[in-house]
DNA sequence: CCTCCTCGTGGAATCGATTACACGGAGGAT
DNA sequence: ATCCTCCGTGTAATCGATTCCACGAGGAGG
């Protein structure tokens, strides 16, 4: 492959003049510059990438250390993350930590390694020995979607507390009073509120979320079948459950149709995160939708904010409800009997 | 941060007895290795990846450049791809291409400025210039899932051939008689030889594949929606539609769907690419699914023996059918009317 | 005519690693 | 005792770029 010290030699200058030519230093003869331009084109020279980053200390290179990449939820962001930053002049390598902390901090430790000028995560857990200390070094660094409270770290997430409080509402309307939810796992941020937030909208309503009717997953599929056969084995099982992802509610639906049941005839589901596949689903689920775009793209925005040593701020974009069929018969013409105004889409 | 020289002043040694602990060198005393490694403890140091790779001229990383990240089936093949190549000591970076070439070749671009050690493609169209000069370069490379003809890479890919036919023969045993297909970008071997095994099928029955019945598609959602609103337009629609991938399968559920129309009461739907999701539409959607998993790790182990100086031979692994609602009500337990055995699957 | 700037250019240091080569000392063979 | 080997180690070149500094030519101003 050629390098810039055979560009020279064909354009008969230096590889000083070269390198100006290259960044478009302005100090450079309009005879060189054409020179060097031919030299490049004849040798379909590009310069290397790897040599570049060593002497200037940047890659121009976002890290991205995702939770799992099969929820579809984290595919969408992963895409407009790259969709941002490349628009930006960076790229982005993704890893995968599939909710495992040891994975996590491999990803982390690899991206430090090969140098990437910034680092977005959204963390599996309460913080891994090697994430944290990622912070603590300086490395700019943004949380997206989940964060970890007490690091000093911008935030770009969406706040689902009106949404949830929505859902409530459209679940109270149509008789539903036994709720139960399949919560995320405690040391994630969004596992966290997203069961706050359910209690409290309860609250809201004078109905309690009894232990019973909190069933602990981990924001995959098989856990939400798990869930969900316990509270179909309960002697009272819930009129309705709340799946804090999209991957957790396909398992409920999964568990809800192995025992012949149906949704929502016999039960009502709803979830966290919409993802296209919603629309097809039987039935069709209603679930709280993310800004999920725009949190990458402020993500992108944030991290490079900090990069070049601006400040880099917090963000946070309020989620929606989106209501389909699977809690109950969608709200005829007549006017809604829920208390709190619900908005509502076509499937 | 902390290089190799700080390293080497910590543990009152030179850099290069520094490196040759850092990469396991035999001819180094118990007593220098004991201190350089305290040291790299105390100073938290890591090698940067970036002048490595510049020296040894290899960065033990591998592009990835897909189709269409956002479709489950890439989704998939990029996950285990990084699997395999994490176990085999690589890191991956994945480029999305979104179905667009000049978004591939600027991947291609990127990656190969990098200085990856090889190539995994899943080409997007006939092969764009960037792609074809990367491969006649001498760049390790291997085609995955799809391929660019007259290129000499190695291939590996599933092969649709006996699904297809296994397809025909359950849609000809419930009676269906009109055949259509949502085919795939012809400057696609997946589009082209999907169409061609649904063809060849077809006639092993007396059936032949209209033009009318061959719908032209992208790969993409919209497509799907787009061709089959003019298989319903038709004077004699369809009975039976068969959709290239997963994607356009659901644009064709959502075009039926909003006709009124009930699958598979009114017309039939199969798809190429099965996904989880296929399982939880209404109804569920009968599918070929193709070996994904190893599929991607064939892949990165043809791709790692190129980039070692070994030959990397293609594979081609079988697809099968999974038969699931949406073709027509489930075989009853009497024997099947189908003149073929086919495969079944429990939803 | 001399001095001082400006401009274009090249030489060389540098980034952080790897590795060929040289060197000194210990130990074995003669 | 002498010579040869082998072993552990250090010095320095190298990878391919960027960039500081110096230098010469040419123009402007006195």
């Amino acid at each position: 492959m050629a390098s810039i010290k055979d560009v020279a030699a064909e354009a008969g200058v230096s590889v000083a003049t070269v390198s100006r030519v290259l960044n478009g230093h302005p100090s450079v003869s309009e005879d060189a510059r054409r020179r060097v331009s031919a030299a490049v084109e004849r040798l379909g020279y590009r310069p290397n990438a790897v040599a570049r980053s060593l002497r200037t200390d940047q890659t121009r290179t976002l890290g991205l250390v995702i939770s799992d990449v099969m929820n579809p939820y984290f595919t969408e962001l992963a895409r407009s993350v790259e969709e941002e930053a490349r628009a930006l002049g960076y790229s982005v390598i993704i890893g995968n930590a599939d909710e495992r902390p040891d994975l996590q901090d491999h990803h982390v430790t690899t991206l430090l390694d090969r140098r990437i000028d910034g680092l977005l995560v959204s963390p599996t857990d309460g913080g891994s020995p090697g994430m944290l200390g990622a912070a603590r070094a300086g490395t700019p660094m943004v949380f997206v979607d989940r964060w970890i409270p007490g690091v000093d770290v911008p935030v770009v997430r969406s706040d689902g507390r009106d949404a949830v409080r929505d859902l409530v509402a459209h679940l109270y309307g149509l008789g539903h009073r036994r709720l139960a939810i399949i919560a995320g796992p405690a040391a994630t941020t969004t596992g966290r509120e997203r069961v706050d937030a359910f209690r409290a909208a309860l609250g809201a309503y004078g109905l309690d979320l009894p232990d019973a009717y909190t069933g602990q997953g981990d924001f995959q599929a098989d856990s939400g079948r798990r869930v969900t056969e316990g509270f179909l084995d309960l002697a009272e099982p819930p009129e309705a459950v709340f799946a804090a992802d999209n991957l957790m509610a396909l398992g409920a639906l999964d568990a809800v149709r192995a025992r012949g049941l149906r949704v929502p005839d016999d039960i009502a589901l709803a979830a966290f995160d919409d993802i296209p596949w919603f629309v097809h689903t039987d039935p069709p689920v209603t679930a709280i939708a993310q800004p999920t775009r725009e949190l990458g793209r402020a993500a992108v925005r944030a991290l490079i904010d900090r990069i070049e040593g601006r400040p880099g701020e917090s963000v946070t974009l309020p989620a929606r409800l989106v209501v389909r069929r699977s809690c109950g018969e969608p709200a005829s013409p007549t006017p809604p009997q829920s208390p709190s105004p619900v908005r509502r889409s076509t499937p």
